[in-house]
DNA sequence: GTTAGCACTCAACTAAGAGGAGTGCTAATA
DNA sequence: TATTAGCACTCCTCTTAGTTGAGTGCTAAC
C-alpha cells in the first residue's frame, strides 16, 4: 500500500510528465504547490516508487517517467473527474446547432471536433447497421441479367448490392419473389437475414418461383458480407504533434493500422458500456505499444450503439479525454434518441 | 538548343538521380555505359547545363541534381516509352481475375496494386455518378414525418437521402407523387435532376399534390449536394519510403491534403484524355512543391470517366509510372466497357 | 524521519580535425 | 579547337574530445 506522500508524488510526476513530456526530477517536484518536503526526501520516495514498478528512469541519472503500471495506477486511483471548460462545451454544442437530420453528418462533425479538442486522433463508429430491421425490400432490374437488390431499414439506412440474375428469370418471377420476400423479411434484423432466407423463405419460394435455389444463394452471398459500421476519423495526423512520435516508423505503423478496418474494429469493446482505457501494451496490437486508447459507446435510438475511440500516446491527458468523452457520449446519445425515437 | 552530348548527360543524370536520390558527380557519369568522354568534359557540360537551368547543385562542391526545368525537359523530350515487366502485367491482370461485377471493388483493388507496383501513393476516382441516368425513383416512408428518397441509376448505383415530410402529406399523396416523378425523371442524368424538378415537374405536381412546393424544395436540396465521385487511396504511407520525405512536416502536409476532398479533386484534369504530368511547383497546391503528380483517365461504359493519379516525389520514376498508368488505363477501360455495355 | 552536502552519471551540445567526393580552372595534349 | 589530366579548393559527413547541466544515490548531520 502506498503512503499518502507517495500517492502525492506519483500524481505530481504523472501530471507533470503528461504536460511536459520531460522526465521529472526531484527539485522540480519540490517546487510544486502542495509539496512541503525536500528534494532529498522526494528522491527517496521516488526510489521506492521505482522499486514498486510505478516509475522508470530513461538513464541512470535522469528524472523519473511513469511506467505503464504507473499510468494504470494513476488512471485507476488518482484520476479525479474534471470539469471541462465552457469554451469546450460550447464547441461541442456547435455540433448540434444546425438542426441536422443525418446521423452520419453529426458523427463526422463529432470526430473532427473531438480530435481538435484533444489534439489526438479520434475514431467514431457509426450505428451498427446489423441491428436495423428491414422496412422494405426491392429489386430493380438493370439489364437482361443484372439487377440491384435494395433493403431500406427502419432507421432509413439503405443497403444495396448488384447481382447477376439467373438466366431464365422473368419479370413476373421477380415481382412474385419481391412480394414473398417483403412478406417474410419485414421486421427482421439485417444480421438475421441469411438465417431467415435459408430457413423459411427458401421453402416458400421453391413453390412459386423458378431458380429459387440460385436466387436465394445469390441473395445470401450478397447480404452476407454486409457493410459493417461505418468508420469516421478525426485528426489522423495529430500524432505528428506528439514528441514521442517524431519517429517516422511508429507513425507509419499506426497510420497503416488505421487503414485496416479489422484492426480498427478490434480497438473497441463492443457491448460494454462506460469508459475504457487501454494503456500501451494492454492493447492487442503490437503497433500500439506506445499508445493509449480510450473508448466509450453512445446510443442511437433504443437498440443501437455507436462507439468512440481516442488514440494518443501513453502520455495522454487522461483527465481531459475522459471528461470530454463523457460529455460527448451523453450529448450524442441525447441527440440521437430525441430524433429517432419514432419507428 | 542542346547538343547530343548534353542530352545524353542530362538523361544519365536524371535516370541516375531517380534511382539513387544522391547528387550525381562527373566521375560517376563517366563510368556509365555509352559514355565515351572524360569526367573533365562532363564537368564542362554540366556547368553549361546548370547555366541553362536544367541542373542544380546542393552546395558548391556537390554533384548535380535535376532542377524542375530539368525534369520537365526530361519528361517532354527524353522519356522513351518503356515496356513493363511480365510479372507486373500479371499482377495487374490479377485485378480482373475473380470475375467481379462491382465496379467499386475493382477500383479499390486497382488502387492497392498501383501503389504496390509504383511504391508511391495512388488515388483513383470512381465513376462520375453525376452522369448516371435515373432508372427508378422511390420514396419509403419511415415514420409519420420522415422518409427516404431513393434513386437507382442505370449503372446500378443507388443514391439515397433521408428527409422530413411536410406535415400534411398522406400516403396517397406520396404514391401519386412517386408515380409522377418516375414518369418524368427516368432517363434524366443525376446532374440534371434539379433543373428538371424545378422546371417541368413542379408545375405538374402542383396540380395533383398538396405541399408540392415544399416537397420539391426538399427534394432539390436533397439531390443538390449529391455525392461526388468516390475516392480510393492506395499506399497512403508509401511516401515514408522516400528519403526526401523523412521530414515529418512535409509528410504531414501531404497526408492532410489527401484528407481534404476538394484538394484531392483539384489534382485531376477533368475531361482531358492522355497522361498528364505535373512537376513540383507546377502543382497548384503549395504542399505539393516537392511532389510530382501523374494523372490519367479511364472510361466506364461509353459516357463515364474515372481518373487515376500517382503522387510521388519530383524524383519520381516517370518512365515506369507512365508505362504502368498506360496499361492500367487501357485494362480498366476494357474491363468496364465489356461488362457494362448493355443498358 | 528529514534534509543538506557531495561525488558521480549521462545526455546534449560544441568544437576541432580527418576523410572523401566533387568542383572549377589551367595547362598540356590530340 | 576540342578534350583531358592535374591540382588546389570547397564543403559535407563522420569521429573524437571536452564542457555543461540536470539529476541521482549515498552519507552524515539535524
Amino acid at each position: 500500500m502506498l503512503t499518502n506522500r507517495q500517492l502525492q508524488i506519483l500524481q505530481v510526476i504523472v501530471d507533470d510528465f503528461i504536460m511536459s513530456a520531460q522526465p521529472v526530477g526531484s527539485r522540480q517536484i519540490s517546487k510544486k504547490q502542495g509539496i512541503t518536503f525536500s528534494p532529498a526526501t522526494i528522491r527517496n520516495e521516488m526510489a521506492d516508487l521505482e522499486e514498486l514498478g510505478f516509475l522508470e528512469k530513461t538513464h541512470t541519472s535522469s528524472g523519473r517517467v511513469p511506467s505503464e503500471k504507473g499510468y494504470r495506477f494513476y488512471v485507476d486511483h488518482l484520476l479525479r473527474p474534471q470539469g471541462i471548460n465552457s469554451r469546450d462545451i460550447q464547441q461541442i454544442q456547435s455540433i448540434f446547432n444546425d438542426r441536422l437530420v443525418e446521423v452520419e453528418h453529426i458523427i463526422r462533425k463529432s470526430a473532427n471536433i473531438l480530435s481538435e479538442l484533444t489534439s489526438y486522433t479520434s475514431i467514431l463508429l457509426g450505428p451498427d447497421v446489423q441491428r436495423h430491421r428491414v422496412k422494405r425490400f426491392s429489386i430493380v432490374p438493370l439489364s437482361s441479367d443484372t439487377a440491384v437488390a435494395i433493403i431500406v431499414t427502419n432507421r432509413g439506412h439503405v443497403e444495396n448490392r448488384m447481382f447477376t440474375l439467373p438466366p431464365d428469370v422473368t419479370a413476373a418471377d421477380l415481382e412474385k419473389m419481391v412480394n414473398i420476400l417483403n412478406e417474410r423479411l419485414i421486421g427482421v434484423s439485417l444480421e438475421d437475414i441469411h438465417k431467415m432466407l435459408e430457413a423459411e423463405v427458401l421453402a416458400v419460394l421453391q413453390q412459386h418461383v423458378r431458380s429459387a435455389d440460385d436466387f436465394i444463394h445469390t441473395l445470401v452471398t450478397a447480404t452476407m458480407h454486409n457493410s459493417e459500421s461505418k468508420i469516421f476519423y478525426g485528426g489522423k495526423t495529430n500524432m505528428f504533434n506528439q514528441p514521442e512520435f517524431h519517429d517516422l516508423n511508429k507513425v507509419r505503423m499506426i497510420l497503416d493500422l488505421m487503414e485496416t478496418t479489422s484492426q480498427v474494429q478490434s480497438l473497441f469493446h463492443p457491448n460494454e458500456s462506460g469508459i475504457h482505457i487501454r494503456i500501451g501494451s494492454e492493447n492487442k496490437q503490437l503497433e500500439m505499444e506506445n499508445c493509449s486508447v480510450i473508448t466509450t459507446t453512445y446510443s442511437i435510438g433504443d437498440d443501437q450503439q455507436g462507439a468512440i475511440a481516442i488514440i494518443g500516446p501513453t502520455r495522454m491527458d487522461y483527465k481531459r479525454v475522459v471528461a470530454l468523452l463523457d460529455v460527448m457520449r451523453l450529448d450524442l446519445t441525447q441527440a440521437f434518441t430525441k430524433n429517432l425515437n419514432e419507428e
